[in-house]
DNA sequence: CTAGGATCCTGTCAGC
DNA sequence: TGCTGACAGGATCCTA
């Protein structure tokens, strides 16, 4: 479930917590969930490759770690500090049912907890993580995507859906289900909109709604929670805050008071407004 | 090559 | 209460 806001924010959260901490021990609890040998070192740095975080060691090896639907990240050291898949139970004892992956370092654990384990952890060079299949493939995240370039991705996919294309990592990096639907909604376009109806203009507003929809999320924590428990109890509250159609179906769309409604798009549920978000223009 | 659907896995919830 | 099917903030694999 973690988009790229919501990785950004465990990014920024984690470095506080483990940076020139070493890890020493990994625990595998779930086979599937760690990939390659373990290996033990200092945190260096860490980066984010789209939805990817990745966590430098000092002796030329790197975890990749992956989320997917539902990993979470839990930090439990002095403060626990927790964010990826929203639960309730980021205040329990660890490790739990869904702990896949412990992570000790010399400060306390990091827990991998992972419900549905399609997420996961894996051992890479740190000089090949560019070259990892999966990182490789990634397109530029919006930020340095031009409207132009966007355009041009858009009308290599002409009959490809709008809402299946930006979801799409290797055509535009960053966007999941939420910001796919809130990016969409900002900018009055239908999901099922076929990519060469979509003109010059509208790829402009999409590409800076999705700018703007994950810079909000960003800076307010992501929209899920990241809670210091120990701390300011501060948790991520994009969805609360600002989201205005992701999970707001039967509300009244803020620009025209219609409802919002969910609809099923690339297998995936989608939410807009009928009115504001129409399939066929003149 | 593209486009669309099934699939990985566990848990929860609505409807009978 | 118990069962069943749908669905879930992702990405890949298979098919036509």
């Amino acid at each position: 479930m973690p988009e790229l806001p919501e990785v950004e924010t465990i990014k920024r959260g984690l470095s506080k917590f483990i940076i020139n901490k070493k890890l020493t021990k990994t625990t595998i609890l779930c086979g599937k969930s760690f990939i390659g040998a373990p290996v033990t070192g200092t945190v260096k740095t860490i980066r984010r490759f789209g939805k990817a975080l990745i966590i430098d060691l000092d002796n030329g090896k790197s975890l990749m770690i992956h989320l997917r639907m539902t990993g979470q990240l839990i930090y439990d050291g002095k403060e626990r500090y927790a964010a990826g898949h929203p639960s309730d139970n980021f205040t329990d004892k660890l490790p739990n049912k869904q702990t896949r992956v412990i992570l000790e370092f010399d400060s306390g654990p990091l827990y991998f907890n992972d419900q549905r384990k399609f997420g996961f952890i894996k051992v890479v060079d740190t000089d090949k993580v560019e070259k990892d299949d999966f990182i490789k493939k990634l397109a530029k995240e919006p930020w340095v995507m031009t409207p132009e370039e966007f355009y041009e991705k858009l009308q290599k996919h002409k009959n490809s859906l709008i809402k299946a294309t930006i979801l799409d990592q290797t055509i535009i990096c960053g966007l999941g289900n939420i910001y796919a639907d809130e990016a969409l909604f900002a900018s009055k376009i239908h999901p099922e909109r076929r990519c060469s109806t979509i003109t010059k203009n509208e790829a402009k507003l999409l590409l800076e709604s999705a700018r703007k929809v994950m810079d909000e999320s960003i800076a307010s924590g992501g929209s899920t929670m990241a809670t210091y428990v120990k701390a300011d109890g501060t948790k991520g509250d994009y969805l609360e805050k600002f989201a205005q159609v992701f999970r707001h179906e039967g509300r009244p769309c803020v620009r025209c008071g219609e409802k919002i409604i969910k609809i099923r798009v690339a297998g995936r549920g989608t939410h807009i407004c009928p009115n504001c978000q129409r399939k066929n223009h003149d």
